[in-house]
DNA sequence: TAAAAAAGTAAGTGATCACTCACTTACATT
DNA sequence: AATGTAAGTGAGTGATCACTTACTTTTTTA
């Protein structure tokens, strides 16, 4: 969140006509944004007409190029203060309250998932965009790898290089090798279990999560695979 | 691969007339597919137009209409196929033949990573393609789930299963945990590196396969942690 | 080699797209 | 109560969309 972040937030608020302060927001705004995010998860960006989305929000067309400008306006309507808010302090403190406790890793971990989980999927269908239109315009992409990635990147290897020291976690493994791992776990989760459901998710979410934190810091070698490994014990 | 595999492509094949043995194609019909894999890819299906994809490969655009009959047909004769041999004994026999092979587990996850990694990466442009149309359209992601998700967990669980009685993989994890935490681990790489490149993947290839491989096996956790772990050694 | 079939295309088609314009309505300010 | 401003809209706009038709060229077949 450093201040190329704030000038390009500008840049774009400038172009597409946001308001970054979203207090006064009428009745009709909020329904249209609610439609937006309803059929461009369900459509994609291309896909979905504003036509659609002004029949949805019970609104005129006309209206929703009065308040956003242009199409890709309402997109980033819906993008951009979703993207800020994720490297923010109120999102990020429950994960830095829950990284600096000091109880056993698993149980941490376990907290971790179980928060994260809970967030991505209450926002789903904002996530959804926001992965898919980063795979398709570059500038939402690079602003989510150099803002949010790179945020998220800088907590938890922070974290992890004190965790290496503690000796609670290996020190033989590369930081980032360590958080992506973690991050790896949690987003085959969220992928079995929001795409391709009923196949590689049959557990109940709590049960689950244990699992994820047990893979996660223990790994899946049984007895005689572990027989020749260099325990750091 | 089972029957209603194959009466559902006869379905798709009879709609969209694919020619699904495609020994004869033109040069013109090859520059057709390559040129959509390409503008697919690159925008969306929604966001790709007919008349780009035969300006790139430089024919009329009626001649799309004339071999695929509609835009959606193209679509579908790039990703049917493309699906279809996933689960086929030419791609599957590879990873059959690193499974079932009798040295280290880290050797063979390795082998495991380093060939489907190489599979994907080789076939990047498709696999987005298959990937983002499936969250949109329920047909294909469906046949997905069910035909290759479902494909892939049944030779994965058979070896796990068999591992777990000789001993090479902890009994106490579930099957599905174990399927989804190999699988986890190496689209964690892929997405990193195709997608969020620069950021959460520094290392060098084989060096990291090693890694990812030495994670999934024996976990991330430091000698503090593992004092108090059940080792089922 | 003549006829049939397939490949290929130029020039359209109506439908739908994002977006604009001219205008009315609602509301806050003084 | 008058006035300025923002909210909201019906009826368009040209551009572009996927797709078709009527036709020519090339290849295959008998």
């Amino acid at each position: 969140m450093d201040k190329n972040w704030d000038e390009w937030i500008q840049l774009i608020a400038d172009e597409y006509g946001l308001n970054l302060k979203k207090d006064k927001e009428t009745e009709k705004q909020k329904r249209i944004l609610e439609a937006a995010i309803h059929i461009f998860s369900e459509k994609g960006f291309e896909g979905a007409s504003t036509s659609a989305i002004a029949q949805r929000a019970q609104v005129a067309e006309a209206t929703i190029f009065k308040h956003y400008r242009s199409k890709k306006g309402l997109l980033l309507h819906l993008v951009i203060p979703a993207i800020s808010k994720v490297a923010t302090p109120y999102i990020l403190r429950p994960v830095l309250k829950i990284l600096d406790q000091d109880r056993p890793m698993k149980e941490l971990f376990q907290d971790l998932y179980e928060n994260r989980i809970q967030l991505v999927e209450k926002n789903w269908k904002k996530v959804k965009i926001i992965v898919v239109e980063s795979l398709f315009q570059p500038e939402l992409r690079e602003a989510l790898q150099e803002h949010v990635a790179r945020a998220i990147y800088k907590v938890m290897s922070e974290r992890v290089e004190q965790w290496k020291e503690e000796g609670r976690i290996r020190e033989d493994l590369p930081t980032h090798v360590i958080a992506r791992s973690i991050l790896s776990i949690g987003v085959g989760y969220l992928l079995a279990h929001n795409v391709f459901p009923d196949v590689l998710a049959p557990g109940e979410r709590k049960e689950e999560i244990g699992w994820m934190a047990e893979v996660l810091l223990y790994g899946i070698a049984g007895p005689k695979e572990k027989e020749g490994h260099n325990n750091p014990l």
